[in-house]
RNA sequence: GGGCCGCUAGCGCAAUUGGCAGCGCAUCGGACUUUUAAUCCGCGGGUUCCGGGUUCGAGUCCCGGGCGGCCCA
């Protein structure tokens, strides 16, 4: 209240004299719109707004005239807010462990959305749930007198409320408040969704994510792993001595990945940027610049198909450390992965698919080449002759293109035959390094490149490199892509000069590492689509009613 | 992008060969002062996703479209 006191006097006392009269204008024009407003609320109040009409409309239209009399009767369905005394947690916690049929002498209040609703003719109960967890209301009318007794009977599945009264056990030992008093914070105007199967509907599932969150326990527990598990990873890092940064989502060239760009137009600037694929290039720019330890957990966007693998936007983790290589990385990421499980789940071992996959590291470490040799009884190698490596795609049914070298052929076999097929979580290490742009030469191989990919349930989770930091064998890199681009692969990185000149003031050795915070929370939680784990995953828009008047009026698109 | 499946009351689901569109929950009315998805009695509620077609008759069959799911690419 003070600063509030404070921020306004300094604001009047910083008018400058010459504005006066601008101010007057502003304040003439505000009260216009507030008029005009005010209008358009008076004409349209007491109409039935225009998506009431058709099915389904009785109760909202029940909900909407009690509101009505509500207010009428000098009650406010909204109001602006409530001091609760304890959530339902804190109950718990509290008086847990209260003897059933015990009444203390503590005034609790507290406030959440009313669930269930057991009549009993002067005695009602009703669950109502918090942020925390649910707690019931003992509501006697003996208690409470015919009037408040009347109110709290008017109120809805679905209605916010606040309580206040003393804490006690029922006879069957529910933790329960004997309610005195009840106060309306929210009207719900919607009817609830069964109460005991939830939501089903897929599509409405994730179309009202708010409804789904109200009556799906798994959705809210999928959630809470998610939210657990980003903390536990921030929590883990800064421990370590890791910063978090933000780099810019506006590129305007996107690059650090293999992906087509969502592309948007900025007007002052009249140029095209993208929204960025990876933060991969900005966060090495960082390490360039002196932190040695940095880490972003942020959204990128690709353009690609969407499915329940796949969203446009995803959140991914990318972190970078100096001084440090792919070997390293490989023992922080198992920890990172095995700090979020155990802060989420409680354990390292998870249930994915009818499967049991055990994350405790240390992981599997293999090499991609020892791998396909396991898998697909094939022993390549990138100096091998190309002619070979394409009679072995062509055995396998895999099509290539011309300009594919023999690193990109091995790769396509590698994921054909080998990547579904590693279920525990291994470390697929050592790709070729015509496939990585952006790692260096493998110190005992230059046709292979100190990259690993942790794949675990036949899915890539993590990517990793030590980074590769000569500014001259970067540019060339950089070529190759470009000339593949040219030659109609949409999807090859484009020369990023600024990048090259950030390592031509000099990158330190140093690791990095991105993954999709997204799987990993399906990993965790058990889930197989990506839906469930993005709290608004992208779905073509809804089709309203209005559309099909406007489609008529239009004469059809 | 392809194949298969789904869309019915606010929510969850039925409806046989093409023959009156139903059940549960929720709502509404009634009973009930220790319930736990409370219970019991009773009344309402429908653009069967949209548009065409076949038929005496379409939720059901055919064609086109929309949205979603699963599998494949």
């Amino acid at each position: 209240m003070h600063r509030d006191r404070d921020r306004g006097s300094r604001r009047t006392g910083r008018t400058p004299h010459a504005h006066r009269s601008a101010l007057r204008t502003l304040a003439h024009a505000l009260r216009v719109a507030h008029r005009l407003r005010e209008e358009q609320v008076t004409d349209t109040h007491d109409d039935t707004p225009p998506d009431l009409e058709g099915v389904g409309a009785d109760e909202r239209r029940k909900r909407i005239d009690k509101v009505a009399r509500l207010r009428a009767d000098g009650h406010d369905p909204y109001p602006v807010r409530f001091d609760r005394s304890h959530t339902c947690a804190e109950l718990h916690a509290g008086f847990g462990s209260l003897e059933p049929g015990a009444e203390t002498t503590e005034v609790a209040r507290i406030a959440g959305r009313i669930l269930l609703r057991r009549d009993q003719g002067k005695l009602v109960f009703a669950t109502v749930r918090d942020g925390t967890a649910s707690v019931q209301l003992f509501v006697s009318k003996s208690v409470v007198g015919d009037d408040a007794f009347a109110a709290f009977g008017d109120l809805d599945l679905g209605d916010w409320v606040g309580v206040e009264g003393v804490v006690m056990k029922t006879r069957k030992g529910e933790l329960s408040i004997k309610v005195a008093h009840a106060q309306l914070l929210a009207k719900s105007l919607r009817p609830m969704p069964d109460k005991w199967h939830g939501l089903a509907d897929v599509d409405m599932r994730y179309r009202r994510r708010y409804v789904d969150l109200i009556a799906n326990d798994e959705s809210r527990r999928v959630f809470e792993i998610r939210f657990g598990a980003i903390a536990a990873i921030r929590a883990f890092l800064a421990e370590r001595g890791f910063v978090e940064v933000e780099t810019p989502v506006l590129q305007p060239i996107a690059g650090g990945a293999t992906a087509r760009p969502f592309m948007t137009h900025h007007n002052a600037l009249d140029m095209e940027f993208a929204l960025r694929i990876a933060p991969e290039l900005y966060l090495k720019r960082l390490i360039v610049g002196g932190f040695e330890k940095v880490y972003e957990i942020g959204r990128v966007f690709r353009n690609e198909g969407v499915s329940t693998r796949h969203n446009p936007e995803f959140t991914m983790f990318e972190l970078y450390q100096a001084f440090v290589d792919y070997h390293d990385i490989a023992v922080l990421t198992e920890e990172i992965i095995a700090a979020a499980a155990l802060a989420t789940i409680g354990t390292t071992v998870v249930d994915w698919d009818g499967r049991a996959i055990d994350l405790t590291p240390p992981l599997r470490r293999a090499t991609l080449l020892d791998l396909v040799r396991e898998h697909a009884g094939l022993d390549l190698h990138p100096s091998q002759p190309i002619e070979s490596l394409r009679a072995h795609c062509d055995a396998l049914e895999i099509p290539y293109e011309q300009v594919w070298g023999t690193g990109k052929l091995i790769l396509e076999i590698y994921e054909k035959t080998t990547e579904h097929a590693l279920i525990d979580p291994t470390f697929v290490m050592g790709y070729p390094r015509e496939v990585s742009p952006f790692a260096r030469a493998h110190r005992d191989d230059d046709t292979l490149s100190e990259r690993w990919e942790l794949i675990v349930a036949g899915r890539e989770l993590g990517n990793a490199f030590s980074e590769l930091n000569d500014p001259i064998d970067q540019r060339h890199r950089f070529e190759d892509q470009a000339r593949l681009k040219h030659l109609g692969d949409d999807e090859a990185q484009a020369m990023d000069e600024d990048y090259v000149r950030a390592l031509e003031y000099g990158l330190p050795p140093t690791g990095g590492v991105g993954f999709g915070i997204d799987r990993l929370v399906m990993l965790l939680a058990g889930v197989t689509s990506i839906r469930d784990v993005v709290l608004f995953p992208h779905l073509r828009p809804e089709r309203y009613a209005d559309d099909r008047v406007r489609e008529d009026g239009a004469g059809g698109e």
